[in-house]
DNA sequence: CATGCCATGTAAGGGGTTACATGATTTT
DNA sequence: AAAATCATGTAACCCCTTACATGGCATG
């Protein structure tokens, strides 16, 4: 999946691996996040396979800032995937209800703890992705058109539609547990 | 994690591999999901760090079904990683946000025809949620309790939230889509 | 006697996580 | 001069996914 996200910002423009953590880091972090390790080590993969082709301007910068180009072999191999259809749906992994699930022989105490202290961190997430502005994106890009703009938004929509859920079932269950004092 | 949903799962009854892949399958799906491979794998290894141990019944049956019961040491290790904190939010992955992300130069009607399908998929997803009986595990453990049935059936409610807002989600984006045209 | 389910495993490859490692530039 | 940020990489380990592989039991 990161291979898709590499190709599909390059897509818009050349561009370092730093400067990709860090798009990465505040605009996909919704719904898709990597390590530098990973990054790095994908773009060489990348490059290897023919998908990118990749310079470090060594006269200009002392910092071996290697800058990568999307080829035409990646821009037809992102494409092609974007094409395919998703066979299921991707399955859920969340820490938390492994814990919900097997807390029966904890304290109410000990499980409201740990609740607050997840809702916070929800509420945090979700005041920061209401924070961003809806074109906050688009000031990086100049090849970002109205309608990049259309489908970044409504990957944010779904990450605050996401939190707001998670807070909602969080103050059901909080309120459930209270009850029970 | 696995590891703590099989020590979880062992914690109520002595049980095979199988039945844990079976009970996976039908109560922690919507949360979390194992491949039987991993499952036998991780067993072994269970066993080897002293936190399972297992028997096979030659006796009594020729299928080779090997029970593992918890010991002490398994219990312990189980309530210690209950009552440790998680420090952050889980990430969430999902790969129909990917495509989303960078579908700017794909055809609406193309867009329209993944997303309609994601759509009968997730519909199929909450349908099943919802078909689900809120005591379908209860009667499976003689162990289980009210209180086991309580957290249960919150991780479920999560899984009915999750879908219900991913139904929303999609029906706004194919609206905003469907208005283009 | 064929199909489907029960039951357990191994192996290869890919991807994700953490830690180690280095050095330049910019800001305070 | 110190601290923060920029910038890139490697290595070990673990987990996940897919495929391969085998064989017993039950039902029609």
């Amino acid at each position: 999946m990161l291979k898709y996200i590499l190709l599909g910002f390059l897509n818009y423009q050349p561009m370092t691996g730093y400067e990709l953590k860090s798009i990465i880091d505040n605009s996909t972090m919704h719904f898709w996040h990597a390590y530098h390790s990973q990054i790095y080590t994908m773009l060489r993969k990348l490059e290897d396979d023919g998908l990118l082709v990749s310079e470090v301007d060594d006269e200009a910068d002392k910092l071996n800032r290697r800058t990568y180009t999307i080829t035409a072999a990646g821009q037809h191999e992102l494409q092609a995937w974007l094409a395919t259809s998703m066979a299921n749906v991707a399955p859920v992994k969340e820490e938390l209800l492994v814990r919900v699930f097997f807390s029966a022989q904890r304290a109410n105490a000990d499980i409201l703890d740990e609740l607050r202290h997840q809702r916070r961190l929800h509420q945090n997430q979700l005041n920061e992705y209401r924070a961003l502005a809806p074109d906050h994106l688009q000031d990086r890009y100049d090849s970002a058109t109205q309608r990049d703009a259309l489908f970044w938004s409504s990957t944010l929509k779904f990450g605050i539609a996401y939190e707001e859920m998670y807070l909602a079932w969080l103050d059901q269950l909080i309120t459930t547990l209270e009850s029970q004092a």
